[in-house]
DNA sequence: CGAATTACCGCATACGATTGCATGAACAGA
DNA sequence: TCTGTTCATGCAATCGTATGCGGTAATTCG
C-alpha cells in the first residue's frame, strides 16, 4: 500500500533500453518506429539500439500508444452468441485478418438483446478500439452515429438493414433467398400448409423474414393460418419446442421452415422423436447451412449463406479504413444466398 | 498533419467534466472512483460532479488506468481453434463471468501450433492484460515462467500437465476416461481389432491418449498392430481421411476411436460413405461429447468432458486472483469424464 | 580559417486518469 | 484573538511512448 506498485510492473520499459544501450528514450523510438525520412539515426546508434532491444527483450507497451491516441491494434466484434455455429467461420476469417495485420479481437456476445449491444458499445467508448465489426439486431442510426463520434474507430457491419455514411456493409439477399426458398416449397414441392419457425418481432431481421414468408404464401395463393407462426430465440431447443407445437395441431402442417439451422434441427429432432418421418410426413427447412447440416440425417435441407467470405470482406474493409487507404462513404457488398436441396425437404 | 490529432480523439474527458461542474480533475476522479473513507468529498460537489458526468455522457477512458498500472479489465483467452465446437461452452462460460465482473474477453487460436502459443504469449506482453486462460498444447514452464514475470498477470490452465507454482489448472481425468472406454469397447463389446484416429505427438495431449489407448489394449491382452494407428489433425475432414486409410486396409478394424469427436464424426461420415453400417459393421467412439454428438446418425457414443464448468471455474479462479481475494500456491481442479452410450458403438 | 549547412540526437510535453501531499477554509477551544 | 484540528479540495508527479523543436558536433564551402 505505501508504494502504488501497479498491478502490471513492467519488467523492461523503453526508458530501460535507452539507459542500456546510452543514447535517450526518445532515439529508441524512433529506432523503432523507424520513421524514415524525416528523422535520421546514425547506422552505428541504431545497431546498438536494436541489439540492447533483443538483449533486455524488450517488447512496446500497446497501452502507452493507445493512450497517446496512436493505434490500438485491437478490433472489437460484437456478434449475438458465439455458440451459434453460423458466426464460428465469420469469427475465424475476421481473426484471421487480423492476425495478418497483427491486431487482436475482442469479442463480446449479446445473446440478441439490445441491453447486450448498448453495453458492448459502452464498452467501446470506455476502451476504444481502431475497428469495429457488429451484427446487429437492435442497433438504429444514432447508436452508429454515436459509436463513430466518440470513439473514431472505422465500423463495419453485416446486415441488411444498415445504411449509414460512414460504416461498410455487407449483406445477404436473404429475404429474397428465403422468398424463392418457400416458393419452391409450396410451388414444385407442392405443400399446401407450411409452419414458420421464427423469432420475435424485436429483431428487425425477424420481421424481414417472416414479412418475406408470408408474401411467399399469398403469392402461390395459400391462406394464411396465424396457428402455423411460431416463435424461437434462435436456439436448437426452442426449435424443438415449437415443432412441439406444431405437431400437436389439429391440423399439422406438412413442411416446416425456420429461420435457421440450429432451430431447425431442433425441430427434426423433435419431429422424429414423435415417430413422425422426415421428409416424406413433414418437410423440414432451415436457413444458414451451417456445417452441421450435413451431419444430421436427413441431411438439412437449407439456404446458404456465406459467413467466412463475409467476414473476411468485413475485415479487409475495415483495414483499409484503418490503414488510411480509403475513406469513402460507406461501402456495400452483396453476398448471395443459395438454396442448398438435400434431403429433409 | 499539422497537429497530431490523434486516430481516436476522445470527445470527452474527466478535464471536460472538471471543467463544467467547476471543480479540479482530481475531484472528479475522487467522486468517481469513490474511494470511501479515506478521502471525502462534500455531498453538494459530489452530486454537482455526477450530474455533470451523466449530461456530457462522460465515460472514463481504459487505456489511461491501463497504462498507470490500474486493473485493465481485460482478460486474454488462448485456444486452439474457435471453429471446434468443444471450446464454445468454455469460452462462453469465460465471457459471461468476464462479462459479469465488466471485463472485456480477447480471444485468440493458435491452430494447435507452437508459434501460435508463442505469439499469443508475446502479445500479451505487448499489452498486458488482468488474467490470461490458456488451453496450451506445447507451452512448457519457462513460458509460464515468462508470461508471469513479464506481466503480472493472473494465469489459469486447461490441461493435465501443467504443474506451475502460480498458475490455477483445470483438469479432466481424460487418460482414465480413454482407458476406461476403450476397456469397454474390447472387453464388453468384444471387439478385438480397434483403431486409433490420433494426432501428432508433438501434442502432449496426443502423446498421452494414444499411451492410454495403448494400454489398454494390452492389458486386454490384444496385440498391437501400428497399421490401426492413423492420425489427424482434430478437423472433421482429417478423420473422413484417417478413416478412409482404416477401411483401405486388408483387415481393416471393428471399432474405430477418435480423440475428439470432431474426427470421430468425420470418420462415421466416410464409413457410411463407403457402405459399410455403423454400428454393425464398424463401432465408432468419439471424445468430448460436444452438443453435435446426438445430432449425427447413429448418435455418437464418447466420452464427455464438461468445458462450461471448466470455463466457468478457471474464470472464476481468475478473478479471485484479479480482485486479491486469493494468492496462494496453484490450485488445481479435477472434472471428471463419463462415458456416453450411445447408438454408435 | 571562419561560416553555413547538414546529420544526429536529447529535452520537454502530451495523452487521461490516479494519488500523495499541500493548501485553504471553517470551526472549536483556550 | 490565537492556535490547533478537521474537512474539502487543488496541485503536480506518474505510467510508457511519440514527436516538435532546439541544440551540438561533424562536415562542406567560400
Amino acid at each position: 500500500m505505501s508504494k502504488p506498485e501497479g498491478l502490471h510492473k513492467q519488467a523492461v520499459t523503453m526508458r530501460d533500453v535507452a539507459q542500456a544501450a546510452g543514447v535517450s528514450q526518445s532515439t529508441v523510438s524512433r529506432v523503432l518506429s523507424g520513421t524514415e525520412g524525416s528523422i535520421l539515426i546514425g547506422e552505428e546508434t541504431r545497431q546498438r539500439v536494436l541489439e540492447t532491444v533483443a538483449s533486455l527483450g524488450y517488447f512496446p507497451n500497446l497501452h502507452a500508444g493507445s493512450l497517446r491516441g496512436q493505434k490500438t491494434r485491437m478490433l472489437a466484434m460484437m456478434i449475438a452468441d458465439i455458440g451459434n455455429p453460423f458466426y464460428h467461420p465469420m469469427v475465424r476469417a475476421v481473426q484471421d485478418v487480423a492476425h495478418e495485420h497483427r491486431y487482436d479481437v475482442m469479442i463480446a456476445n449479446t445473446d440478441h438483446t439490445s441491453v447486450g449491444e448498448r453495453l458492448f458499445v459502452e464498452s467501446v467508448i470506455r476502451r476504444p478500439v481502431d475497428g469495429v465489426i457488429l451484427v446487429p439486431y437492435h442497433m438504429v442510426k444514432a447508436d452508429f452515429d454515436r459509436l463513430i463520434a466518440r470513439t473514431g474507430a472505422a465500423v463495419a457491419v453485416l446486415g441488411q438493414h444498415i445504411d449509414h455514411p460512414q460504416v461498410d456493409t455487407v449483406y445477404g439477399n436473404d429475404d429474397q433467398a428465403l422468398f424463392e426458398a418457400i416458393s419452391w416449397l409450396v410451388c414444385e414441392r407442392g405443400h399446401r400448409r407450411v409452419g414458420l419457425i421464427g423469432v420475435t418481432n424485436e429483431h428487425s431481421v425477424g420481421v424481414r423474414r417472416r414479412s418475406a414468408f408470408v408474401e411467399a404464401l399469398r403469392q402461390a395463393g395459400l391462406a394464411i393460418d396465424p396457428a402455423l407462426f411460431t416463435l424461437g430465440d434462435w436456439t436448437e431447443s426452442s426449435g424443438y419446442r415449437a415443432a412441439q407445437q406444431l405437431l400437436a395441431l389439429p391440423e399439422p402442417p406438412t413442411a416446416v421452415f425456420a429461420v435457421n439451422d440450429l432451430m431447425a434441427i431442433g425441430a427434426m429432432e423433435a419431429i422424429q422423436s414423435a415417430g413422425v418421418q422426415v421428409p416424406q410426413q413433414m418437410a423440414v427447412m432451415g436457413f444458414d447451412d451451417i456445417p452441421q447440416a450435413t451431419w444430421v440425417r436427413p441431411r438439412l435441407t437449407t439456404v446458404a449463406q456465406y459467413p467466412a467470405e463475409m467476414g473476411r470482406w468485413l475485415a479487409t474493409a475495415l483495414f483499409e479504413r484503418i490503414r488510411g487507404e480509403f475513406d469513402g462513404a460507406g461501402r456495400r457488398f452483396e453476398v448471395k444466398c443459395r438454396l442448398c436441396q438435400r434431403e429433409s425437404a
